[in-house]
DNA sequence: GAGCTAGTACGGTAGGCATCGTAGTACGGC
DNA sequence: GCCGTACTACGATGCCTACCGTACTAGCTC
């Protein structure tokens, strides 16, 4: 059945630019495996499969992270072949948030730097 | 009981400055609450009491989300008579996440008049 | 001390969310 | 057509939290 094509059934939703809230970004990034996951993608910085970041958790709590973010606005997804790619919206946070997520991942890396002083 | 003298006895704990997290400073921000009471704190640029900022919440839960900020080490609070005086921690967060709590007030602002045009 | 003000502590409630496992769907290769 | 890979959907669970009202404490003023 499924009378719709099979690849529109797989198109993401995304909050357009206008609709991202700050509140959501920032509840978005203060959960540990979701900020793990910003941080991999800002360092990759290409859209990569989920399954490249590597998170101590299901594979079904990696989806729900994912789709967090996603309906936050952090991230982007789109479907190719069995993978679904995820990148950063940097240029949507930037304009909206200036400074937000530069500040966020510079925090994270020199917090991590703290814990761990001989990497 | 109450043998503690009086005063020992209003001393408020406060995470220092290393044992603030970068999650836990976006958690505290996530909430619109909470925003609303350090976008208040940042604009006086000063301690002040509780009862200044202005919430649509009951006593009881105001007090909970003035905790929540100082446990996450996003303001700090003490008492003087009945008041209790809170303010930003600006130069520890500063310290930690540079631009970081700039870059969320800035956001905030642009985002209300984003929703309120003409204000 | 009496009364006022400012904030706290406590108990309860309802909803959200991080997590899991299992079953299922979409795609590519053989 | 069949199988493996990648991801999803669903339901369950247990914790966390935003919120409230009530009863309480600390300090100020008279």
């Amino acid at each position: 059945m499924s009378s719709q094509t099979a690849s529109s059934a797989r198109v993401l939703e995304h909050p357009p630019r206008e609709a991202i809230q700050l509140e959501a970004v920032l509840h978005a990034l203060s959960d540990p495996m979701r900020l793990q996951i910003v941080r991999t993608l800002a360092d990759l910085d290409e859209a990569v499969a989920c399954s490249v970041v590597d998170l101590a958790v299901s594979k079904s709590t990696s989806t729900h992270h994912f789709r967090v973010l996603r309906e936050a606005g952090v991230i982007h997804q789109c479907y190719q072949g069995t993978a679904k790619l995820s990148g950063l919206r940097r240029d949507d946070l930037d304009a909206l948030f200036p400074g937000l997520l530069d500040s966020v991942l510079a925090g994270a890396r020199s917090q991590q730097s703290r814990r761990e002083p001989a990497g």
